[in-house]
DNA sequence: CATCATACCTGTTCGC
DNA sequence: TGCGAACAGGTATGAT
């Protein structure tokens, strides 16, 4: 019901970037050293020169050669708190478990009293601190397709497609093969295409690659456009939530009218152990 | 190698 | 109303 994908990730990384940019971690103290590796010490004192973003992957580079690397996978936050961080929303308890709490399994202490607070309910997510130099080297991040927005061409994308009877819809979610989508954005960009997500991914015919092609960058792009999807747990560092779950186009919306062919009903069903949204009048 | 199923978690919703 | 079952889904891992 939330899941953060590129464009959550992407309204991370924008507004971390702005609060911790040019600012030293004093201290970083590890709540929970489940969802931690490596050792804290390494970038304590150390300055944020850069925020990246791979796929769904956030990295955090120091001046000293170090870097945090985070997935927040389904249920991560970061809450920021601080200083230049005036009148902050309200924040439910019900939303982050409150700060410091039983939920919070990182803090980040900067040297300008703010604090960074990595929040996660069911603690799937998890937090390293690696030489910078070995970021891409974590096999996750060795093993991400292209990026949708640099990288990722039509014909890489007809290639991916092609190679495979999987179906469409599993395909564009596997990051090996492209990086950043998930659920809701791969089913807003089924429908936008006018696909079915269960067709064989090599079914495809050249103008529906195409559409699909068009129609995932859309569907990031608009993601973008209202900050993320917040259904559960999605929030950025100052507390916001996004919008884009009030803008879905299937995705959340079994029994709803179409909003293309108004007469049907929208469906849902499992694939790949997913929920998928789908209009059988409009997606063939 | 390709594909599929299950585990990891816990809060929320659903069905009886 | 209460309570257990089902569900939510990104990814690692093991099975087929």
């Amino acid at each position: 019901m939330l899941m953060p994908e590129l464009p959550e990730v992407e309204s991370i990384k924008l507004q971390l970037k702005r609060y911790f940019v040019g600012h030293k971690v004093e201290n970083l103290e590890i709540k929970n050293p489940k969802i931690f590796s490596g050792n804290p010490k390494d970038i304590e004192g150390a300055m944020v020169t850069d925020i990246r973003r791979f796929g769904k992957v956030l990295v955090f580079d120091f001046d000293n050669g170090y870097s945090v690397v985070s997935h927040i996978k389904l249920t991560g936050q970061f809450l920021y708190r601080g200083p230049n961080l005036k009148n902050p929303p309200e924040i439910s308890k019900k939303v982050t478990g409150g700060l410091g709490g039983s939920h919070t399994h990182v803090i980040f202490h900067l040297d300008n009293e703010g604090k960074l607070f990595y929040n996660d309910v069911r603690r799937f997510g998890w937090v390293r601190v690696v030489k910078t130099a070995e970021v891409e080297q974590i096999d996750f991040i060795k093993k991400l397709g292209p990026e949708p927005f640099s990288g990722l061409t039509m014909d890489k994308f007809v290639q991916m497609l092609s190679k495979t009877r999987r179906a469409v819809k599993v395909v564009i979610m596997d990051q090996t093969q492209m990086s950043g989508v998930g659920n809701i954005y791969a089913n807003d960009a089924l429908f936008l295409a006018k696909i079915d997500p269960k067709r064989p991914a090599n079914s495809l015919e050249g103008q529906e690659v195409k559409a699909l092609y068009d129609a995932t960058h859309e569907v990031l792009e608009n993601g973008m456009k209202y900050g993320g999807a917040s259904e559960l747990a999605f929030v950025t560092p100052d507390g916001r939530e996004g919008g884009y779950q009030n803008h879905t186009l299937v995705y959340g919306k079994e029994g709803q009218l179409c909003p293309g062919e108004k007469s049907v009903k929208i469906q849902k069903y499992m694939l790949g152990g997913r929920g998928t949204y789908w209009c059988p009048g409009v997606q063939k």
